[in-house]
DNA sequence: TACGTTGTACGAAGATATTAGTAGACGCGC
DNA sequence: GCGCGTCTACTAATATCTTCGTACAACGTA
């Protein structure tokens, strides 16, 4: 099976689902701070779900929708592509230019280098 | 000004410029495996340059054309709107992720710590 | 000069994404 | 029962992406 390729708009709202679990159409919606129509939330899930991204099950009269599609997958597979498509497939350049920023406090930084030196160490 | 953001395949045929620093239809076409028409290929970078992303001057008969957009701005845009919408913002988790595929050669994963270590020393 | 080759410009078809309107079902309060 | 609010399903308009065909210009060559 292969990663679903998520448009602009699907990604604001599998975005919703991953940071809080689940949602109805609702939640969705006012998450994204009310700002498109009920109806073309409820039309980009049922497109999700028609793509396997989401499932969804009765509560009420509503529908609550949940994530299939994983974030770490997602996520991988978008890195992937901006990693080979961007940056010629070299993480050190993608990395470089992610703490570029500058706007990252140092607590992350530490923790950021304590995953690379744990993979070092891992991998002798 | 802001980024331009780019579809599959205008990511695809920026790609080749960034890598190669520029080229010619005919070029960008072969680096691509010579699957879609030369007249697509041609079209896209026409769009691109609408976008100001592109630009092109006369090379004999033919154009060649030039990146304005730069890889690393592309590269931030594209890194933080993953950062913000897939992995809620933290560039720790992107990381996390973005090494866990395991196939990331020890000399790069150490070159990745320093950038790590060198921008913490930089911070006191 | 006529012809094939190589190039750009333009138009348009087909697919996909985005948005929202409308219809109909369901439940609740009066 | 009746209207009102909330919900899903369906339809459809609009925009955007992707692709390529056709037309036309420039050049070299027989």
């Amino acid at each position: 099976m292969d990663q679903p390729v998520f448009t602009e708009r699907e990604l604001d709202i599998m975005s919703v689902l991953w940071r809080e679990g689940s949602g109805s159409v609702a939640e969705v919606r006012s998450a994204l701070g009310d700002t498109v129509a009920y109806t073309t939330i409820l039309k980009l899930l049922q497109i999700l779900e028609g793509k396997g991204a989401v499932s969804h099950e009765p509560e009420g009269r509503a529908y609550r929708y949940f994530p299939l599609v994983e974030l770490e997958a997602a996520g991988g597979s978008a890195l992937n592509r901006i990693r080979d498509k961007i940056f010629g497939g070299s993480a050190e350049l993608l990395l470089a230019r992610l703490v570029s920023d500058r706007d990252i406090p140092p607590e992350e930084l530490g923790r950021m280098r304590k995953i690379l030196e744990e993979l070092e160490e891992g991998e002798p």
